[in-house]
DNA sequence: AAATTTCACTTGCATAATGCAATTATTTAC
DNA sequence: GTAAATAATTGCATTATGCAAGTGAAATTT
């Protein structure tokens, strides 16, 4: 427990893995421009840090030299479950602060298997366009 | 996720209600004594913190005036799910530096729910035992 | 009953992390 | 060539953390 929260135990780094796992940034400019309002250094610190544990990596963008894009490694997919638990704990007793998302509220009513899969498909569809399309 | 984080985001939150979760550690210096050492005022500050979101509660200790005995509500006993998905994932993807201990090994390979009710059902017997049982 | 110990904190202070704004280096667009 | 965009980095003020020591009340020992 406490190893695993040496890495993802802090307020921004679960954010980051947010972005890449169900929002759809992939990119430093689009993560730096969440509403929670992260800041360069912070994420910068943060993307190293998850790439250094394994969690993250990136590839080069492939209309551009100097932008990169970031995804989720197995390791850092498996952090779905904790993550989705985060969100059916906080709607449960959070409600009166917490609005989730309509188009991914029917997630809390999936088993969690059902919701791994569904986010590792569209994580594999999205490596397969940008990923696997440009190697 | 954001609110969540505010909350339990943090090293040493997690840490103390696994305390009060699995390690039936319900008193100040039971915690203070724990093996990662955390410091008196942070625990100071993370009990005041976790009482005002709502999470842990105490009792005076039957036996002594100045002794309290922390518990935790259903709002935090639901993070039961959370610290077990956090616990698998450790085991699955940091095997190399943490030892699940093997009295609570078995935890891993049941169900979330039936974990849960194993949880529930200790704590509420504690709770008879210290908090019915005193009033 | 006086002295000692236990307990749950609190305080002081050094160090580290965070947050903000501005800056830099490189790449791309015009 | 000039200007804008991108992915950071730097400087600095504020905040959090970590350690050691201290405090005051309650319990225990003598």
């Amino acid at each position: 427990m406490a190893c695993a929260l040496d890495i993802i135990g802090d307020h921004w780094t679960l954010l980051v893995i947010r972005d890449l796992m169900f929002l759809g940034r992939h990119e430093y400019k689009d993560m730096l421009a969440g509403e929670e309002g992260i800041s360069s250094n912070i994420l910068s610190g943060r993307l190293k840090k998850l790439e250094g544990a394994g969690i993250i990596t990136f590839v080069q963008h492939p209309e551009s030299k100097r932008r990169k894009l970031y995804y989720l490694t197995q390791k850092g997919k498996d952090l779905v479950y904790i993550m989705l638990d985060v969100a059916r704990w906080a709607d449960k007793h959070l409600d009166d602060k917490v609005v989730i998302p309509e188009d991914r509220r029917f997630f809390l009513d999936m088993p969690a298997e059902t919701v791994a899969n569904t986010v590792f498909d569209k994580l594999a569809a999205w490596e397969k366009e940008f990923i696997g399309g440009s190697l």
